[in-house]
DNA sequence: GGTAAAAAGTGGTAAAAAGTGGTAAATATT
DNA sequence: AATATTTACCACTTTTTACCACTTTTTACC
């Protein structure tokens, strides 16, 4: 599947549920129909949806994991931890269940971000100060992350 | 591609359109076919606009990125915060979204400037601000770095 | 278990906000 | 002065938001 492009802010209704902005449905048309994957973040207090095939496919990988060691036992539980398959509902809403927006703090202000194949779901609030925290070290973290060929750049 | 050249001052209509300067929008002729990636800066309250073949450059690297590493996962979510791909309309026009138009506090009077090979787009007076702050840095900097010893100058 | 109350989830829609397209007037450039 | 560029509007479409009314599921209690 091609990446998906964008960080986008939406707002829920009172009963937590959102539309997915326009931009990002229609990158999502082709995956759409077999529905999503919601689930929370390993790392961060966000949610992240996988659309269905995504979400398969790293389930493939997952089940090869030898199960009787701990270590792999214990990283499935945590991975698939809250995991939750939803659709869209008839006009094109998505339904935040009540545990998972707990879980990432989310209220009426979203922030909807594309992560490489995946979507990540926020807190507004949250979303910025984790910005803001990654802000600080970012131009450490670039060079960790991508710091290897400046030479490139030169050339 | 080419590094493009120049700073600009424009305005943008009460929907918060801009049209691109002339003489930026030669220079960027070639790749305006693809469109453009808008996002927020890291490290300054305004935006830049990337022409979508060095985005997309940048991105193949991004998309190696090994995403169970916290440290990728913030890299990535730091340096796409507030990512959209826009288009010129058909008048020439730029869109900029309200949020991002909030984010770098851009009202009506925007500069255009280019910084290599990709465009910063500012809220003019607070790119203002930022050169005299930097002015101001650059004084203080130069005078702790060589001004010690005025004798030098009279010798 | 059975029942009432609360919470969670559905479906729909009116109104507000954001975005699009076009053009006349003003300003700058040659 | 003539042309090119930029600015300021108007009218319109699409998207998003904020509700209301209703159904289903879960919880709490007798």
């Amino acid at each position: 599947m091609n990446t998906l492009i964008g960080t986008y802010e939406c707002k829920a209704d009172a009963k937590g549920r959102m539309m997915l902005p326009v931009a990002l449905k229609k990158q999502l048309a082709p995956t759409m129909v077999k529905g999503f994957v919601l689930k929370r973040a390993v790392f961060q207090p966000c949610l992240e949806l996988y659309p269905m095939k995504e979400w398969q496919s790293l389930m493939l990988k997952v089940n090869k994991l030898n199960r009787f060691k701990k270590k792999n036992n214990d990283f499935i539980r945590r991975f698939t931890a809250g995991v939750r398959t939803i659709e869209l509902d008839a006009s094109g809403r998505l339904l935040i269940p009540k545990d998972l927006a707990g879980f990432a703090g989310i209220s009426r202000e979203i922030v909807v971000s594309s992560a490489v194949n995946i979507v990540e779901i926020w807190d507004k609030s949250l979303y910025e100060k984790a910005i803001d925290d990654a802000a600080n070290d970012f131009a450490q973290l670039a060079e960790e992350v991508m710091g290897q060929d400046d030479a490139n750049e030169l050339s």
